[in-house]
DNA sequence: ATGCCTGTCTGGGACAGA
């Protein structure tokens, strides 16, 4: 059982590079983030032709999320975080299929910080944790899957260096702290249990030649239970995608579950 | 010290992203 996470960074403009990934890699569940699309112009035929079943919670230029799955129905439980009937912000979808829950999830930003748009990501981050307590001890296997734009620490196993990043939101103590709170409910995070302090990541800037330097980001995560931490066997990230013609900013990252 | 790119909506320039 493959599970990946892909932030897409518009699922228009990347459509091209999703469906040859999903042909190469055969996730059987892949989570999307930043759609960038609305609702009526999600592109369930093309998915749907490439063999995946869809959910999708979208948003005309900005945000979205999504949930493709192969081989089992899907079936959605919940769009939108509890907690706040006045967030307008598509940013967390959830489903069940092969017999897990999974949910998509894109944190906000938060920069710049201070300001009113790190408050919401703080807020966001809070009624995340509380809706992850409600999952944390169910019998079935959950993934938690997403971009959290969290970077855990200033170690090189999570950035390649923190200098350019310190005024970030993305490293700020506050985002650290909410990041390992939720962590502490019981949640396995899947790279850094299986890879600790290696520098595997996910994310790299479109310039100064980041990606070509491999100055990266790991803020891609998959957060497990623990009926779903006892099956976790592998975890990578799809690097390749990143280099190849008109690519999202952000590699697909994925897990392997013993069936 | 800095979105230096990129996508979206739009129709040229702003906004958002990390």
């Amino acid at each position: 059982m493959k599970i990946a996470t892909f932030n897409v960074n518009g699922i228009t403009a990347r459509l091209p590079r999703l469906l040859e990934w999903l042909g190469e890699a055969e996730p059987d569940v892949a989570c999307l983030q930043e759609l960038k699309t609305s609702d009526e112009t999600f592109p369930a035929a093309a998915l749907r032709d490439a063999g995946y079943s869809a959910v999708w919670h979208g948003q005309k230029g900005f945000n979205g999320v999504a949930i493709l799955a192969r081989g089992d129905d899907l079936v959605e439980r919940r769009r939108g975080l509890p907690g706040d009937p006045d967030d307008t912000h598509s940013r967390y979808i959830e489903a069940t299929t092969h017999g897990m829950v999974v949910g998509s999830i894109y944190l906000p930003n938060g920069n710049p910080q201070p300001g009113p748009k790190f408050a919401y990501k703080l807020a966001w981050f809070e009624r995340l944790a509380a809706h992850a307590e409600s999952l944390i001890e169910s019998d079935q296997p959950v993934v938690l899957a997403g971009d959290y734009n969290v970077v855990a620490t200033d170690e090189v196993g999570d950035i390649y260096s923190p200098r350019s990043y310190l005024n970030d939101a993305l490293l700020q103590p506050e985002t650290r702290s909410a990041y390992r709170s939720l962590l502490e409910q019981g949640w396995t995070d899947s790279i850094h249990h299986l890879h600790p302090g290696e520098p595997i990541y996910t994310y790299w800037d479109y310039f100064r030649k980041r990606f070509e330097r491999d100055a990266g980001l790991r803020i891609d995560h998959l957060l497990l239970n623990a009926p779903a931490a006892a099956r976790l066997r592998s975890a990578g990230v799809d690097k390749f995608l990143r280099a190849r013609e008109k690519p999202s900013d952000h590699a697909p990252t994925w897990i392997t579950l013993a069936d």
